[in-house]
DNA sequence: GATTTCACGTA
DNA sequence: CGTACGTGAAATCC
């Protein structure tokens, strides 16, 4: 019978019990209006919701969290400004060691227990031939008897402290046998006085799952006039209703169908159309992106005006009213939802345009009164990470200075741009154009990056896995070795790419949870990202950003730059590679060099 | 109505 | 024939 507790203090009593102190792992789930707790083997049901809880047992004992996942458990906890300084997000973690995106606990409970997860049970299932005897048993047991969870537990908010308790025993469970796994994958390269990479991997990639939430939460900072300004001079002024919608829009296109033949006929927005169009012109393209039209710009002053067209189109619908009406909110801050993870190489996304705003509207980001934005970004970083992960001596050589390319070069007896451009052809698997010469250079200079590439890209063709540095398993798609060529050379050029910039999402995650906990300082309240407070406003694969209150701006830039120096000594520990930060202060995003 | 294709923005 | 993502409009498939 679970052991039913009267308030967070009673649940910083039992856990004190148990002998919990800082860095134990501490499970918490949410039931009905209260929590369930687990910890060493043991469970509680607790009447106070996990806010609450959270909050008055993390500053008396400071546990490791852990989590089915921060989606569903961290998001109330966020929204009521708790700091959490670690925690262990079992979905997140299933994810690195498993590949692919899936968070649903019924998913990660049928791998973890080697059932076939495409026989999850799901909930309302009506199977008239189903078997019966696996559904039988104890209700209040999460657990049915042929293994897999009970779908009404694992689909549903937990209704009761009680169900909360066994739901937060399982994911304490889990964690132990994940933490388990990930310490026996030790590199024999890594100093043993560390955590094993993996595990180092597995905090940081459950500190960037609620780093997720909170970006979510918080925001950028947007001036609302400029970038509706912004939008005005591609799209013309907000339209008061559908009919000024239209002309606007026919009032734009005509700028185009002005300079075509027949231009009445041509929906500018058809592609089939524009080809045919442009074929009438005398331009034979197979299809009309704008990279291939680019050439004959000057060609004919349609092809010109069409393009300038694209480019106002993209803002006009993607990046219009509509989309500050969606995505910003009242107080100036435009919200997305953030993903710690994708599901290929392990990169962070982000919804409602964030990771893809337009060059022209980043000059509307801009920090709130009083305040400053922090940028810094990861400088060559891929190359960098291609040293570290291949323990590529020579490589490694070259990530002394500010600029690895030019020793490269150097190397290579070639110019700067062509060392360039060949180092990123490996890692890309790049096959066209003219990186030849000075790939062969790179295979004599730096034989064991070139191998681990290669090594990647066979596997990949074979239809096997790949994992990258700090452990995650990169699935592929398609059925063993025997695919179509094109399909074989695309999954060999995927796998290259993905142990390099899987291991770089990697490393930036580990930065930006090194930066979260020193804003922090790890104790007191985060606030969302509220005025006064400094705050991760957007991460961008090898950049974030930070809004931080104009006297600790340079604080902050100090603080990326160390937080930077310890996850490398973390992460590349023994490698003797070196990973530099660009950091400016600015007023606005669109400031940067 | 849901899914696919084309296109295009960012890294 | 470099990869990844999210998005919107139109075409296409039920």
């Amino acid at each position: 019978m679970t052991h039913r507790l009267d308030g967070a203090e009673a649940a910083v009593g039992a856990l004190l019990g148990a002998g919990v102190t800082r860095g134990t792992p501490v499970a918490v789930a949410a039931g009905g209006a209260g929590s369930g707790i687990a910890a060493g083997g043991r469970c509680w049901a607790v009447t106070a919701p996990p806010a609450e809880v959270v909050r008055r047992v993390g500053s008396a004992l400071s546990p490791r969290w852990v989590w089915w996942s921060a989606r569903r458990t961290a998001r109330p906890l966020v929204a009521a400004g708790v700091t959490v300084p670690a925690c262990w997000d079992v979905a997140a973690v299933h994810r690195l060691l498993h590949g692919g995106s899936s968070d649903a606990p019924a998913q990660v409970w049928a791998v973890a227990r080697g059932l076939d997860p495409q026989r999850v049970p799901r909930s309302g299932q009506l199977d008239l031939l189903r078997d019966t005897d696996a559904e039988e048993g104890d209700a209040g047991d999460p657990v049915r008897p042929d293994g897999y969870l009970r779908p009404d537990w694992a689909d549903e908010p937990l209704r009761t402290p009680e169900q909360a308790a066994a739901w937060a025993a399982l994911a304490l469970e889990l964690q132990g046998e994940q933490a388990e796994a990930l310490a026996s994958a030790t590199d024999p390269r890594r100093p043993p006085a560390q955590p094993p990479l993996a595990v180092l991997t597995a905090w940081s990639e459950s500190a960037a799952e609620l780093l997720a939430l909170e970006l979510a939460a918080t925001g950028l900072p947007v001036d609302v006039a400029a970038a509706a300004a912004l939008i005005a001079g591609h799209a013309g002024p907000r339209p008061v209703d559908e009919a000024a919608a239209l002309a606007s829009r026919q009032a734009r296109d005509a700028v185009v169908r002005d300079l075509l033949p027949d231009g009445e006929q041509v929906d500018l927005r058809n592609p089939a159309q524009v080809r045919a169009m442009l074929a009438r012109l005398g331009f034979d393209v197979p299809d009309t992106r704008s990279w291939r039209l680019e050439p004959f710009r000057g060609a004919h002053p349609a092809l010109d005006a069409l393009l300038t067209w694209r480019r106002s189109e993209r803002i006009a619908t993607t990046y219009g009213y509509g989309w500050l009406d969606r995505h910003v909110g009242p107080d100036g801050r435009l919200r997305g939802e953030w993903r710690g993870c994708d599901g290929a190489a392990g990169r962070m996304t982000a919804s409602a345009g964030l990771h893809n705003l337009p060059a022209d509207l980043r000059s509307a980001v801009v920090a709130e009164p009083g305040h400053v934005f922090v940028r810094a970004d990861l400088g060559q970083v891929e190359p960098r990470v291609l040293a570290a992960v291949s323990g590529d001596e020579g490589l490694a050589r070259a990530t002394a200075g500010a600029d690895l390319y030019s020793p490269v070069a150097e190397q290579l007896r070639c110019d700067r741009p062509s060392a360039k451009v060949a180092v990123l052809a490996a890692m890309y698997g790049q096959t066209s154009g003219t990186a030849g010469e000075a790939l062969r250079g790179l295979d004599r200079a730096y034989p064991s990056a070139m191998a681990y590439l290669r090594s990647a890209e066979e596997r990949g063709r074979a239809g096997k896995d790949v994992r990258t540095y700090g452990g995650r398993r990169v699935p592929m798609w398609g059925v063993g070795a025997a695919v179509e060529p094109a399909v074989a050379a695309a999954r060999g050029r995927f796998a290259r790419n993905a142990v390099v910039q899987g291991a770089a999402a990697e490393l930036f995650k580990m930065w930006a949870a090194t930066v979260r906990a020193g804003l922090t300082g790890l104790t007191g309240a985060r606030g969302a990202g509220g005025a006064g407070q400094r705050a991760i406003v957007l991460c961008l694969h090898d950049e974030l950003l930070l809004h931080v209150p104009e006297v600790s701006a340079e604080d902050t830039a100090t603080l990326l730059h160390d937080a930077l120096d310890r996850t490398a000594a973390r992460w590349a520990a023994g490698s003797g590679v070196r990973f530099v930060a660009d950091v400016s202060v600015l007023p606005r995003w669109s400031d940067a060099k």
